[in-house]
DNA sequence: TCTGGGGTCCTAGGACCC
DNA sequence: TCTGGGGTCCTAGGACCC
């Protein structure tokens, strides 16, 4: 059966969220802010419009949001995983469950080789339909031979009015296609970004159309296997198919700081709570780390500043999930880095070599595995999370009111509208 | 004064082994 | 004075994505 995918995506996702639950913005140009209030992470299309770019620090923008009336959000992320999960959902219901991949917090690809007869242009507008319908929120479909080109569809979909939010390449003619592709720079694929872009560029491959008519194997001596694979799948050989859902092998939890921190101590609270929040995703994933890795920064953007970036972690004898030991082993990392007399701005902690719980290998002189009460600390723990939020119970100084400063700002946080009990929309009579 | 956070995969080079 | 070749594993860093 010939491949096909299909690839929907909601159109400014966080945007749309947040105008789905206050309709004051619909119309009005409006942004969601990253974490700490820092920059642009969604716009939507009236702000697109006015050429800000993603990722546009807020503070450089001030100028034009007086001129034109820009309203902003923090990034309220209980609203967006919970509308997300929604939105899978009801996409996933026009497949099976094995041909759905949900690839972001706002796209899902659709495996759709096994459903040779749908038309791809009619399930698109059903689907546009559907989620519009039950979740308040527009999407986009592309569909294409393989993902990258259900890619460059959805791509088209949304860019060009005239495919109506639904474009399907495979029912476009060989030529046709070629047209479309002579308009669409090659930053625009799937897997090419600036660097990538600068340097076909500076081969005189500019367009989509260029790109697919250069033999991968040449490219590939220049620029490595991942190009080669892009301009196969361009071509229509499908190079990948659809991921299944593997548990992470890194866990992540960094945030930078409300105001500049200088103190052991501070930076010692701040990394006990990022801990906190990697170990309870790291317990949710069911697995173990064997690496805690920490790290510092300060601002980058200040060349006038002394900097330092250290990263430093340590190989825990056998792998763990328990909190007071992988807060321990972070604990030991940052007093091996930790210099006095920086002004950081940023803290990290990593977790790596990630084991599934039940594979756990013991050690020749290891205590005896980590006690039933132990264990049911921790699932405690996770519970106190889910219910309370993340930052009510940690381990050391986290979560200490008192040390303020490098928590982060959010000054314009909608309601937990979906999500807590205690903010409801509330209608009035 | 103010510039996000969380991921994946690939590559090159060094260490090490036989 | 002369000093192999091939393989694996690990790590840091780069590029990309959303």
């Amino acid at each position: 059966m010939a491949p096909r995918f299909a690839l929907v995506d909601v159109n400014n996702f966080y945007v749309s969220c947040e105008r789905l639950y206050d309709p004051t913005l619909l119309g009005v140009p409006t942004v969601v802010l990253s974490n700490g209030d820092g920059c642009v992470v969604a716009r939507s299309a009236e702000v697109k419009a006015l050429g800000v770019r993603m990722g546009t620090p807020w503070h450089q923008m001030q100028d034009l949001v007086r001129q034109h009336g820009i309203q902003y959000r923090s990034s309220n992320y209980a609203l967006y995983g919970d509308m997300s999960r929604r939105t899978m959902n009801v996409i996933g219901q026009f497949v099976a469950r094995d041909d759905q991949e949900v690839y972001s917090i706002d796209e899902s690809f659709l495996d759709l080789r096994r459903y040779p007869h749908a038309d791809g242009a009619a399930l698109g507008s059903q689907i546009r339909h559907r989620v519009a319908q039950w979740c308040g929120l527009p999407v986009c479909v592309g569909v294409g031979a393989t993902r990258t080109l259900a890619k460059l569809a959805n791509h088209l979909a949304k860019k060009r009015p005239g495919f109506g939010g639904v474009c399907d390449l495979t029912a476009m003619a060989a030529r046709d296609f070629l047209d479309v592709a002579a308009t669409v720079a090659v930053g625009d694929v799937w897997g090419i970004g600036g660097k990538l872009s600068a340097h076909l560029n500076s081969l005189g491959i500019h367009t989509v159309a260029q790109l697919t008519g250069t033999d991968p194997k040449r490219l590939r001596e220049r620029l490595g296997v991942v190009v080669e694979r892009t301009v196969r799948e361009l071509q229509g050989i499908a190079c990948q198919g659809l991921d299944v859902v593997e548990p992470r092998q890194q866990i992540i939890a960094s945030r930078s700081f409300g105001e500049p921190v200088f103190s052991h101590e501070d930076l010692k609270a701040a990394v006990q709570t990022y801990v906190g929040r990697a170990a309870y995703k790291l317990r949710g994933q069911g697995s173990r780390a064997g690496t805690v890795k920490v790290w510092l920064e300060t601002n980058r953007f200040r060349p006038q500043d002394p900097q330092y970036h250290p990263c430093a972690g340590v190989h825990l004898p056998n792998p763990s999930d328990d909190l007071a030991e992988l807060t321990r082993a972070a604990g030991v990392v940052l007093a091996r880095i930790y210099k006095d007399g920086y002004r950081y701005t940023k803290a990290g902690v990593l977790l790596e070599e990630l084991a599934d719980q039940t594979h756990v290998q013991g050690g020749l002189f290891d205590a005896a595995e980590a006690s039933p009460r132990r264990q049911a600390l921790m699932a405690t723990l996770d519970r106190i999370h889910a219910r309370f939020g993340r930052t009510e119970v940690g381990m050391g100084h986290a979560g200490v009111k008192e040390t303020k400063g490098w928590t982060m700002r959010r000054g314009r946080l909608s309601p937990a509208y979906t999500t807590d009990w205690a903010q409801l929309l509330v209608v009035e009579a």
